[in-house]
DNA sequence: AATGATTAGTCACTTTCTTGAGTATCATGG
DNA sequence: CCATGATACTCAAGAAAGTGACTAATCATT
């Protein structure tokens, strides 16, 4: 149950209402977790009933009323406890390998045509890190920004999803030109 | 519901007997999909149900009898229909990103730990994935074997299993070296 | 001859995630 | 002035995944 602690994570820095914390997880800057509002919603009742955040009505008379909630001296000490319990090994689990994996079975056309929409995604990712980090470092370098900023959390998970993506990107392009390369092998001969 | 092409997808080439495929999918060469024993059971349960697996009881006399699974035509159709659909983009959801987000908030000693646990387990899968790809290449070199071979599904998945945990290793090294720069320059003062 | 590991599999339960449908207010653009 | 979309949130149901505890045979070790 690591979603309560994403949640902690996420409220760490700012007071965030249950809205602003589904948009951070749902549209791609989930840097470090993805989950969608009704579950985050789910989450903040139940952290709230565990007295590990708080929630304080905020009036607005121009949108709708909110609640923006904080982590409590609880949620801190919780989100130390799991800090140091050990992590379970990340799986990967995507859709994408396992039609890779069965390429020699199924219509090579199919999976090359996936595997460009995932491209196309992951360069969109790309250029959303680019600039989330570049937000994030201000006008410092990024070996100054890692060595003397504050926050840099959420500088180092940017930083792995930028990895992640460049890293579907490389391999969607691999995978693309193999697949081609021996459809046309086969179209000769 | 990927668990159940996964399994489509790990049967197409030889018979497996649960056990078999749990062993697959629990041991750290799920270069595609990651499962528990138990999962993969009752899903075999349902494929056969559904009709896109059959299994055929084999008498062993010096270990327990077992079901080996094969997949049948409608099988091939179900996952030629699943290639064709969109996948659905993978999200990244780890444990150890959690904690590095809060890292600000949080002992970094803890988290120091849990990288260089987790850089020990990538070290590990790198030799594995490694070991795995050299195998099912045979002789030839990697650009010979994508163009010719056969069976290169699992190559390429096995490829972006090795390059993830690639990525792995290296963000854990920045991790940790740009905390613990961080605790001496602290330390200094 | 007992102990533990390996092969082979099952049952029951819980948590977590996803899907789909709603409610309500206000701002903006055509 | 009406449609669209953003803000802000809720409820319910179902699918998927994870957890723990089991049975039962054989093989290897001590």
């Amino acid at each position: 149950m690591a979603l309560r602690h994403a949640v902690l994570a996420a409220l760490l820095h700012e007071e965030l209402s249950g809205y602003q914390l589904a948009k951070a997880f749902d549209t791609g800057v989930a840097n470090f977790w993805h989950a969608l509002p009704q579950q985050l919603y789910a989450e903040l009742t139940r952290l709230e009933a565990d007295g590990l955040v708080t929630g304080r009505e905020v009036v607005q008379d121009s949108r709708p009323n909110k609640r923006l909630f904080t982590v409590t001296d609880a949620g801190h000490a919780e989100l130390e406890r799991f800090a140091a319990a050990t992590a379970k090994p990340s799986f990967i689990r995507d859709d994408l390998l396992v039609k890779v994996q069965a390429v020699d079975h199924v219509s090579a056309d199919a999976v090359i045509a996936q595997l460009r929409e995932r491209l196309a995604f992951a360069e969109a990712k790309i250029e959303l890190f680019g600039s989330l980090l570049r937000t994030l470092r201000g006008d410092r370098d990024e070996e100054e920004f890692l060595r003397h900023g504050d926050r840099i959390g959420p500088y180092l998970t940017c930083l792995r999803g930028l990895a992640f993506e460049e890293g579907n990107r490389d391999w969607c392009l691999r995978g693309v030109a193999v697949l081609e390369e021996r459809r046309a092998a086969r179209a000769r001969g």
